[in-house]
DNA sequence: ATGAAAGCGCTAACAC
DNA sequence: GTGTTAGCGCTTTCAT
């Protein structure tokens, strides 16, 4: 059996309640019985229990985090992010992978809750009905990071992807560029329909270029994906001289499609995406993109979350972190 | 307040402990009373308060993992993969950063086990003294998923590193070569050193090969370090015609490093590596490279914790997984 | 500054 | 098959 505050208490003489307060770095204690505790807690080799400490005082100083997948490059840099800002404030965390599957989501976060988590970071392609009515219920402050919530709903801290789409087929369009192809992950992403082709067709329609249906690519949100895209974009009626990716991945794989094919990035066909990993400097020609600073945007949320949890005021719970363009080779 | 297994036993008027054997599946519950207490759950919308149970049960279904960087794609696919078979048999986990620091290891070790995890995957590139000597003490099973204890004192699960550095130079020499430049991250990692050293020792020897010293070109484990090594290799007194890396991010480094300087790969210098990574299929050439099952060792190391915490036998505490080689272009 | 005592919400004997 | 009753190890009033 493990040493309990109470043969603490009693190795040194004290009732519970002083060790407690010792522990908890209370300072209603004379100094010479603190040392006396501590003597007693560093001799016995105490260590608090986190899970009786979690019942009686409702606080388990431990966060949720619900992720699609951890192991991409994405949401592994987010999730860096949360954990730093989470150890700085002294929070564990619980991470837990949804595959971006709704009912997962619904699940894990009932689990979540079960365990007492005292918030929860939410991140997700889109927020369905049921995860909206689930999170609403929450006992707890919950914060959506790098995750769209169309309602405004939530507290959540994002860029505004609109405007680096828009800024990022602008610098095409200034190139020449009037055929400009649009290749995107599912659709049915509030991220991917609401916002990042939104901010495609603005800077279209603002230099008067044709919007053309076929040049929305859709595919699946994979490198492997992006590669064979390729064949179809050679089946295109018109033929497009530029691309603009909603990720790295799906750039790199068009890229390679493209150059695999015997063309050349940029003379042939310039390329501009949003980074959310290395990559981008990784493949020859290296890309220029819209630079998402995923980390910082996994801190920002944590942080929140703490205040949130303490019941601070804040002034916005709707944050939107700058963006930058990384010029690189992509784009002549 | 929210709803306790109190409210419930008396909304179904019954005792606590029969709902309590309802919510945890006891099969001595009368159908009828079964249905009855189901029926207040729902009604009342009670979810049961794992803190609570853990502190009764001394059991918190929760597990500790402790990564070096879950950012990194290495680790990121090793504890998705603990995190699959982690969800299957019903466990949370708390997932921490390390940075590879012993002493930040130590903090984690003693504050997952305050928070009374059943049991704890730990990754890490060594194994320090004073973890060792706290995860000796640990009440709970400890389990190392692609982590090497010089000691076999801990469960572990691996491939056979020096096997696989030793396949690759084989075929490197196989190749006609006999100027291969080792490239490797810090020796000070007993996996560099301990074995994938070795392996590479091992197969110059058998060919009769030397061994050069400056052909250990040592670096930090950086894509950057990898590509400005190049500048280094040029220095050379004997220039190489092969390169075998430690893993995908360092030879992606070299790799571009040669070629942006104009040479080529595999037709100038050929290249191998361990792929931890996708990275290897990107880059142009593909690499040629020894898989490392990384998702498979994280699954394999989580599974073999849960029969520990469960106290079934296991016959094998080392376990060595299978590798494979992926042949692709950076070799002809 | 310190102690006594009542919970926190649940599990697990044990009794019936 | 069901109920009673101790705890689990700590925090937190409330006294003193």
């Amino acid at each position: 059996m493990a040493i309990t505050i109470y043969d603490v208490a009693r190795d040194a003489n004290v009732s519970m309640a002083t060790v407690s307060r010792v522990v908890n770095g209370n300072q209603n204690v004379k100094p010479s019985t603190r040392r006396k505790v501590l003597e007693s807690i560093e001799r016995l080799g105490y260590r608090p229990n986190a899970v009786a400490r979690g019942l009686a005082s409702k606080k388990t100083t431990t966060v949720g985090v619900i992720v699609p997948d951890i192991s991409t490059s994405f949401y592994g840099e987010l999730s860096r992010g949360i954990a730093d800002i989470a150890t700085m404030y002294e929070y564990n965390i619980i991470l837990s992978n949804s595959d971006e599957r709704s009912e997962r989501e619904l699940e894990l976060l009932v689990d979540h809750l079960g365990k007492q988590v005292d918030g929860i970071i939410f991140m997700s392609d889109s927020v369905s009905e049921e995860v909206r009515e689930e999170m609403s219920r929450a006992p707890v402050p919950i914060v959506l990071a790098g995750t769209i919530d169309t309602e405004e709903q939530f507290a959540t801290v994002n860029i505004d992807y609109e405007q680096a789409a828009y800024e990022s087929v602008v610098k095409l369009i200034e190139n020449g560029h009037k055929e400009i192809v649009f290749i995107t992950g599912p659709l049915s992403r509030d991220i991917n329909r609401v916002h990042k082709k939104a901010g495609y067709e603005r800077a279209l329609k603002e230099a008067d270029i044709t919007i053309r249906e076929e040049f929305m690519i859709e595919m699946e949100d994979t490198y492997d994906a992006a590669y064979e895209s390729w064949e179809k974009i050679q089946q295109l009626t018109v033929q497009p001289t530029a691309f603009f990716a909603v990720n790295s991945t799906l750039a790199v794989g068009v890229l390679n499609g493209v150059r695999d094919a015997g063309h050349s990035v940029p003379d042939d066909y310039e390329i501009i995406c949003y980074e959310h990993s290395n990559l981008t400097r990784i493949v020859r020609p290296q890309l220029t993109a819209a630079v998402v600073p995923l980390y910082d945007i996994g801190a920002v949320a944590m942080r929140l979350l703490t205040k949130l949890m303490n019941e601070e005021e804040v002034e916005e719970k709707q944050i939107q972190l700058p963006f930058h363009f990384a010029e690189r080779d992509s784009l002549s």
